[in-house]
DNA sequence: GTTTACAATGTCATTCCTGACATATAATGG
DNA sequence: CCATTATATGTCAGGAATGACATTGTAAAC
């Protein structure tokens, strides 16, 4: 199966029943995949707490609502760096990066 | 003056004398900065551990010599997630890859 | 000095991510 | 109902990151 694919459909599932070994994902694709859905939830989370819109969002860190959206639903086609910038735009520290991917 | 080029310099003025704010960093820029320095930093550990040469570890993660170097560099050409997927495919874990960046 | 092994640095074609845009799908209130 | 506002999803041209390769630097050993 195409690696998009799959891990698109591992985050389907993962709302659903949260079940990960039913496609063969290794450790580190998992490990990854997780990181990026974290960093994606601590991007809403502070984007709501700022009771901003994703266009506002996005215009602040020089992007597209679309891509906003992505990032928060831990779309495959977003980076960890995009997440990364993104939530050290909005003043997260290090340290809170750190305990949002642990 | 250049980003790339001003990021290239704030390398070396590193390891010369730890000067950031001499050039206008941002908080953000350096935090990103800061985080891919000890993500290679980690990454050449990891590596000296295992008694591997660039061209093994270059090998495991299917990559390239020349990629392992900048990494543990801190190139500017070199992204976050290829930092944390090659340290994922090293074996270490979200909490230590936490450790690291914070 | 030269040979050997490893690391650093530069360049480049290919691949992947990006913002922008279009459009669809809620959700809210008139 | 239907506007309006926010979010989700698909597509794509353009730009950034990638592996590969060539070359150079460095240090040790002989």
């Amino acid at each position: 199966m195409d690696k998009r694919k799959k891990e698109k459909l591992a985050k389907k599932s993962w709302k659903v029943g949260s079940v990960v070994e039913f496609l063969d994902l290794s450790a580190e694709e998992s490990a990854y995949i997780e990181m990026r859905l974290a960093l994606g939830e601590k991007l809403r989370e502070r984007r709501l707490r700022r009771k901003l819109t994703q266009a506002e969002l996005a215009k602040a860190i020089e992007s597209s609502q679309s891509r906003v959206a992505k990032m928060e639903a831990g779309d495959p086609t977003v980076s960890i760096d995009l997440l990364v910038k993104s939530l050290l735009a909005l003043g997260v520290s290090k340290k809170e990066l750190a305990r949002t991917i642990s």
